[in-house]
DNA sequence: CCGAAAATCATACCAAAGGGTGACTGTGCA
DNA sequence: TGCACAGTCACCCTTTGGTATGATTTTCGG
């Protein structure tokens, strides 16, 4: 961008010269030395510098650099994907730790609600994700970005 | 490298004008004009090239190109980690059915043995990864590197 | 404020998982 | 040859998981 400033200045500088050159036409004769030297100097200041610009101006060198992006560590649950699914934000957080490897009374304990529900939430959670076992519902969640 | 040559080159016909200019300083009466022009055109030419790679030179761009680098698809099942926890080959088979969301009936089928046999591995495998649940064993022989 | 969706819980039932024990058969190694 | 070990299987029992149904409460948007 910087590049394009300078120039859009600079021909901007060389227009009003010529404009200059063109207005006061009958000085030519009088001090036509000096416009001379200008018309010259201008026109080989942009010569050089899109010589300098063009010639020497080398090319984005793209260095690629492998970095290793773990997924796990970049994983943000979002919430579109959930409910895409119609999966509730209560459902997720059992799914979470169903796969934390907890059983259903561990859940129970863990988010201070019965067992019971638990089941009910695993239950409803199973059937939307097609699955037919905890596993399966793990894996298919892994697969869908629900989980990390 | 190039832009040097470039400048080097001109710095030498720049030397060249004035080496000439001071051989030929008797001329400068009777050719006083032709001689400013070059000089001017010269000097200015080398200002706009300087000017030119200078201000619009570009640093070397770095483009960090983030490439996923998947860890799972460069697994590789060592055995020296799975007999540093006493676990055999067919057990490692059932542990990567059961990570794959299949009940113990069906590996049973997959593998061709019956159930009780499936249940008989699973127990020892448990037990040797410190497990009571299929989940558990699954998480921690991820964290241990056994499965992907 | 009202109704739908979500969350909660219970009860009953059946399937699956897991523990424990015992037994039999190859395979390989001392 | 005999022993250790992996693999196989069976039986029994308990725990956990999953389904079905019904009900109550909470929450939230129109």
């Amino acid at each position: 961008m910087k590049r394009h400033i300078l120039l859009y200045g600079l021909l901007a500088g060389v227009l009003i010269v010529v404009l200059r050159l063109i207005e006061y036409r009958y000085l030519i004769a009088t001090r036509s030395v000096e416009i001379y030297g200008g018309l010259i100097a201008a026109v080989f200041a942009a010569l050089g510098i899109w010589l300098g610009v063009t010639l020497t101006g080398r090319p984005e060198r793209v260095v690629v650099k492998e970095v290793s992006v773990p997924a796990a560590s970049t994983f943000v649950a979002d919430p579109a994907r959930r409910e895409a699914l119609g999966i509730t934000k209560r459902e997720l957080e059992i799914l979470e730790l169903m796969a934390a490897g907890m059983s259903n009374k561990e859940i129970a304990d863990h988010i201070f609600v019965s067992e019971n529900t638990v089941k009910t939430h695993a239950s409803r959670l199973f059937e939307k994700l097609g699955a037919r076992r905890r596993m399966q519902a793990i894996n298919t969640a892994k697969g869908s970005g629900l989980i990390p």
